[in-house]
DNA sequence: TATGAATGAGTATTCATTCAT
DNA sequence: GATGAATGAATACTCATTCAT
């Protein structure tokens, strides 16, 4: 069904290639040569550029993986919400810290999404599934009153894309837990319960 | 004290390279080749190299002079609070807005923040002043009651360091609202009015 | 007598190649991958590769099919005057004409003709064909008295190798009319009724 | 007056990349390696790209050396004639011997003019010196009586344009031979004293 | 002191050819 | 015999830095 059955040896090329790119970006960022990834994969420069038309293909690649395992943590959790076995704040608290440690880990994320950032901003197809499997736990959450309901997906991207992934993980989750009082039902004036005094409303952006 | 009294053209070369770097690399990032640099400025490269060991020190130097300004801010918004002319934490947020806008139309901060980030991180005797003058306006809006008493002069330059200076003005203004939330007094847990029930207590950083 | 017998479908495959080489090299040049001549015919770089020993021999080849339709094309005229069905002079003009509208198609000819054209030269059996039927008409129209007596196939060759087959059609029919004149008889020396005087006589070549 | 007095190393360096360059591409083509070229001259490819702001410009200047020396030959012939040292017609002759000579010496030329052929065909600023000094000869040869009335500047550079540069010297003659007997008064039909009977007439280009 | 010319290692990408599957 | 993946040398161009003038 797909387009092409791939040879093994292919495959196992195309794998070393895509590891060993994101390990090199994750400790160097995007501008590792791409002659130092194929060498780290074992494969002469030609085979990268078999495998990925240019550079900025592999680094693309590189990032939809990333966005895939978010995808699928956010996945997980909904599905443990779902089944009763978990609250569904909790899990979005939990997930947060998940995503900004994943990002402090791997640089790559962070500096391909940076170098991309005009293309995948918020949106884009690639980002469907962990999109629709954030609203799910975001509706949730704000149904079990815990969630403040202005909170959009957006927001999430938002506290991903600033994440400190680069900071020692006391501060990351100090960082957190400052961010995360925005998001929290009662913590923030446009909740039925909070006081408008302070002049902060609900967003209004395109 | 100083290493030389430098000359009146030689001083003036030096301005005039500062400030075309400044103006250079907060349109197009740091990555402007030094001999543009140069060029803007009306120097010969070895003129620019003459004033700066390498590049690092031209953009370090640029950095500085940024900080500076941010320095003069706060200082200008804590002699506003203690002369009674406005109110501490007011100020507070109106800085942190105007540092974000500032940032954003500043690629040179943010560039030169991002690649200098492991010498700066949130310490250095380069910003002893922007770091005094934010004690002190901390600790007043403290004083009020409006600050969260938890809140220290480090989550204010985590803040600063994350905000998301490449993203539209609507996306910048939401994030920190969202963020303020966590430095509000009666907006998260830890303060006397909190109910500590979720577990988050006041940081523990090196 | 032939190396081997070679396999109805490989027999095809050489024949694929060999179109698309013709056809690709014909637009776009000499220098088509050989990997794009083997995309378009269909089959792997490695068959291109069983098939011709390098790409020199490919388009090698190519070439040998264009001066085969010369040859062709040249012994078509020849058969028309044998049968008196045209005059030798009139279809040499012709021919000409034939060959520079036909190479300005065609950058295979061009093209292989330049690359190779040490090699080929003005000799070599893979011309005989069309250095035989050339000669015939040459001396046909020569026995007419329409063609100068001191042209040579040779000279023919330097007609065809020299022709502006880049340029616009009202060029290359100034080219030709110019270029003609030097062929007719009794447009230039070294014919009976020409004046010796200005020293050009027919030429001495190896 | 000019753009800069440039100094005396540098244009030592500019010199040897400009010969180095020409002689390289008259020897091997246009497609030689810059990295060929600078190492030729004793300089480093960063040195090259100094004085040309990339391959195309380096040449580009080569050729508009080798056209200003044709240039300068076709003044001096044009004096010579004026001076009344000279015949026309037998001046032009040996203009003619002398560009397909220079030409078939100089690779640089005829590579260059290949590939540039689009950019400058047969008119352009560059061109303007030899222009001009060629139509002058061209019409005193006409006035004289020697040189077909028809024949136009642009003929002349198809003469140079199509000339077998890399053939023998002996072939290069013959050619020569063959292609002026379209220029020749009494040659050709078109003249007064010529019968127009082979259809052949004054040539309508753009 | 200033100039600006020279350096040269570094980067992404292409393509003829080979060879394991 | 065919496939197509892998090779790796080659190429144009950049830019921080040095140093002769």
């Amino acid at each position: 069904m797909q387009d092409k059955p791939l040879r093994a040896d292919a495959l196992r090329n195309r794998r070393k290639i895509l590891e060993n790119a994101r390990d090199l970006i994750t400790r160097f960022g995007a501008d590792v040569p791409t002659d130092a990834i194929a060498e780290a994969a074992g494969v002469a420069a030609g085979t990268l550029y078999r495998h990925f038309p240019d550079k900025a293909a592999l680094i693309d690649a590189v990032l939809q993986g990333a966005v895939e395992e978010l995808g699928q943590f956010t996945e997980d959790a909904g599905a443990r919400v779902e089944s009763g076995r978990a609250q569904a704040m909790a899990e979005f608290r939990a997930l947060a810290a998940r995503y900004v440690e994943h990002a402090s880990r791997d640089r790559a994320v962070r500096a391909a999404a940076d170098r991309l950032s005009e293309e995948y901003r918020f949106t884009g197809d690639r980002l469907r599934r962990v999109t629709d499997a954030g609203r799910n736990l975001l509706a949730r959450a704000q149904a079990d009153g815990d969630m403040h309901p202005d909170i959009t997906i957006e927001d999430v991207f938002l506290l991903v894309h600033t994440a400190p992934t680069d900071a020692a993980p006391a501060v990351r989750d100090r960082w957190l837990a400052l961010m995360l009082a925005g998001f929290t039902a009662g913590n923030r004036p446009g909740h039925a319960a909070d006081t408008p005094e302070d002049g902060i409303s609900a967003p209004r952006r395109p």
